[in-house]
DNA sequence: CGTCAATTTGACCGGTTGGTCAAATTGCAT
DNA sequence: ATGCAATTTGACCAACCGGTCAAATTGACG
């Protein structure tokens, strides 16, 4: 028998009785997450250790291991975690806004989580990179379905002649595409734009571009 | 004193005679290679083992390191044997040809790059998401100067009339991003593109794109 | 204060990793 | 066929890996 109970066995001793998180647990958690998102989206999966993500908390291994019982776990919670923040913007997609708006909006919602959360963005990247062993059941169920809705919108506002005739999925590819390039691919596009921040110029560029793909003439 | 000279000691008894590879050196290190590209390019530098390695190639882990001196090295060679291949499409970008299609052209061959080649695509883009530690110098040296050069290329073109007014670093980003994603992202873009060949329908969609945001109306 | 649960730790474990080495085997030129 | 270099291998190693465990320490609450 257990005597000493880990808290990411919660569900276990959940009874009738709702799971409160100790303050402890809540800071050493928030710890552990923001420890192995700087670890995993430098290191990749396989390159990261269990030390680098308990030295990067403060914690020592064995402590690491009380509030999460393996790497894969941490790894596991920390994309799941995400997956609704990386999603939020294209479900904002809104049919009754004006199309080209709409869609210049979303592009520049990715871009700012490029933005702010570039580590979150490698890490997504890293797991697709690596064929999604974790994420592949998000990609054929919740993501299809989301572009499938967002895309099939977009074809209708081209069929309206609102904006210019376009697939709808490989529009919103494109938007993944250009936006989280800036991100995952940090030291290439500064090694080749030099000293001016990428992202000011990036919003702009990316502005016209878009601009330009999808107004009618 | 070592009794026996590794293959890839090769430059210490070159003396004043050209060092000349064996049948077994050629056709091993082309095994060699072969199996660290579609491991490194799944599996990360990190994940990657040697044991894995030489398992793909059909060799034993000491045979492999007879080959090469280390895990490092056999990574390294692979990214600068495949960097010319990488810049080959940018350097064809030519002054002489009509600029939309010239730069339609550029698109169109990395874009053939990612069909033809996912797995140099992934490993390229492995060795960018960790922050370059290997091909930081290639970035900030010739990458650099051969998009400084095509870059005003392009904005000359742009000045011209020629294109659309656009920045011509950004431009070349674009390509980059537009066309690597659908190697790098490939599970991602099958998942929600489905049964459609995902480079027939890109090369519409970005044909098209690049169109609407570089000709001049 | 006491006490019990929550938290932390050092010591440890079996397996894997990158890499070495001496010896065995093979290929090849004479 | 013989002799030497090129190649291959099994046995091995120290370091590191993810993970366990019992014991020690700390925190919360009456």
């Amino acid at each position: 028998m257990r005597r000493v109970p880990h808290p990411w066995a919660a569900h276990r001793r959940a009874g009738a009785f709702a799971v409160t998180e100790t303050r402890i647990q809540t800071r050493n958690r928030a710890a552990i997450r923001e420890a192995a998102l700087e670890v995993f989206s430098r290191q990749g999966f396989g390159g990261a250790t269990l030390d680098a993500i308990a030295g990067e908390a403060g914690l020592s291994k064995p402590n690491l291991l009380y509030y999460y019982p393996s790497k894969e776990a941490i790894y596991e919670d920390l994309l799941t975690g995400l997956l609704a923040t990386w999603l939020d913007p294209l479900i904002a997609l809104d049919p009754a806004g004006d199309p080209v708006e709409e869609l210049l909006a979303y592009m520049r919602r990715k871009l700012d989580l490029s933005r702010q959360m570039p580590r979150e963005s490698r890490l997504f990247a890293g797991e697709i990179l690596r064929g999604a062993p974790v994420m592949m059941g998000h990609l054929t169920g919740e993501l299809q379905r989301l572009v499938s809705e967002k895309s099939d919108l977009i074809e209708t506002w081209a069929a309206e002649g609102r904006i210019a005739p376009v697939d709808g999925r490989q529009t919103i590819i494109s938007i993944w595409a250009l936006t989280q390039h800036y991100a995952d691919f940090d030291v290439q596009v500064r090694a080749v734009l030099g000293d001016t921040d990428p992202f000011d110029s990036a919003a702009t560029h990316l502005d016209a571009l878009f601009r330009r793909m999808l107004s009618v003439r």
